[in-house]
DNA sequence: AATGAATGAGCCTTCATTCAT
DNA sequence: AATGAATGAAGGCTCATTCAT
């Protein structure tokens, strides 16, 4: 468990200053100050490291935002200005774990995460299942974007304020249309 | 030039047919039917293949969107509706070349792509520049997710709608505070 | 430790045995008895082999030649006797290493070690210092030259007077100078 | 003959310039302004190449050695004092020749060489055969090492005279065992 | 549980040489 | 004679994984 962890953190600094070059079992086990036999005891294959990473890092960015999203004015900011800065200071942690991601299936994975997400936010009345997801999709595909291009305005409250508006946007129309009914 | 082709041709069937893990050099060459060394007569290695590739299909993708643009009612629908069938029929194409433009600094190349496409577009009168910019990658970022996620509404005109919702959203802002300027 | 010595085992039986064309790292851990794999958990590239090879070579020679010079009646003459010597029975290793030494920076290093022997040897009363370093180079260079060409009174004792005649002379020239002063 | 001309031109400034990494065929047709199909017009193979390049820069320092001896006070030194300087100012071209004559049976083409150079002086009387080869590779190897470790005296009067001791050393020697026959 | 030496399939790439035009 | 695209054998090296200790 000792060993577990600390190949984690192992490959989540590789990740972070080696580059996914140097993301190789040996230099893992390197790192980590463990055998690579060890290693193999703790995971079945290096793709098992990576989705483990993952997952750990998934896990520990929910608990943070449940805790933000408490009290918050609007839990729907708090989201967004979480998801802004989740991952803060390791940005190529960040684009390694999104790219472990796309590379399979786990693509799922990352998508029943939004929506893990999105099921601890308040339904916006009048909007739709696809739409809402769409919305979901919208906004967080924005920060992917933002992040991987290293757009300066990232971590700004105006690119904050531009993703607002974007769910005020979907909202008034969700509240025109129920008006209507 | 038949070689050039013939190897990216390879490459792009490759990707989808087999799999990432078989996208190597030798493999190129022999679907390509074309010897090792013609390939890298043509290509100085292994990335370079995936960067033209990538290219060619961005080049191909904005002749045919521009072509579509033309006489549209609504342009930016006719851009939604374009970026979703984008690739139609060759999901894992897709993905390798986002996966790819993803790796490096490309990143910054795939954007660029994204602002050249959003500048064929009549720009929305009253939407700050970051906001568009948030805007372009929520729609693009949302198709990505329905894509990667093979979500099954991903080509049905309800998705179009729904994304077409966010773009109205954002020109009602806009308009609004035109209005009370 | 043994796969470190099989390797450079293998890698001189292969000069002297099938030519340096044969001189390839797949072949080397064939000969060994060890898989490619092993052989690069020793030595991070095949020009470390082939220094390594030198350096055992070298420090074996030099060994051997301390033992030489012990007692004997003249050690300049013993120093030169080994040198005819060193090698004997492989000389494809010999032309090799020798080879490989001039490749690159190392001749520096060859160099080095023809001054590491002379500092071995009594000084000679009245001989410069450049005066030393020509006459070394210059029974080293024509012990050389006869491996390298084959020449067929190499080994004979006739030989080895005849470089005698070279230091004698230098020690003549060096003494009447000294008596002069 | 300008394509051949041009090809050991390009050849030499490779193996100065670039290095012998970059001596390969391809480069040099490029270097040349050739094509390879017509350099492979006139050498057989890449080997050929290296050899007609060794002849060539051979016969111009013959020539030009020729020249020196004549009226020279004491034509060994001449010829010293050439060996010297030959190639100067390209010592890459130098070290490859000379390694490439290493290579393989050539080294004896290069002790021929040495022995035509040889035949070109009056002969030392009272010197045995083997003495003069000894002699003569001595005084060779000497300038070789010089050069090849790059020794700062090398083109100094100093080191010549150094040279001319072993000459006159020997001469002496032959002198005294010619007095007492 | 831990170790780490050993394995070897397989990848990228080079380059001498050929030959149809 | 010249061209240069094409060839493909071959080589250096990596790295995920195993297994005896």
């Amino acid at each position: 468990m000792a060993t577990e962890a600390a190949v984690l953190d192992a490959a989540a600094q590789i990740l972070e200053d080696e580059g996914e070059a140097a993301f190789n079992t040996n230099r893992i086990a390197e790192r980590a100050g463990v055998s690579i036999g060890s290693l193999y005891q703790y995971f079945p294959n290096k793709q098992a490291i990576l989705l483990a990473l993952s997952r750990r890092e998934v896990i520990a960015m929910r608990a943070q935002m449940a805790a933000e999203i408490q009290g918050a004015a609007d839990p729907v900011r708090a989201v967004i200005h979480h998801q802004i800065h989740a991952f803060a200071g390791r940005p190529a942690l960040r684009r390694a774990v999104v790219r472990a991601a796309m590379a399979e299936e786990s693509a799922h994975a990352l998508g029943a995460e939004t929506d893990r997400t999105r099921s601890l936010l308040p339904p916006i009345p009048g909007l739709g299942g696809l739409e809402a997801y769409a919305l979901s999709r919208a906004i967080i595909g924005a920060i992917r974007a933002a992040v991987l291009e290293g757009h300066p305005a990232l971590y700004t409250q105006a690119f904050e304020d531009a993703l607002m508006t974007l769910v005020d946007g979907a909202r008034a129309a969700a509240a025109a249309r129920s008006a209507a009914a």
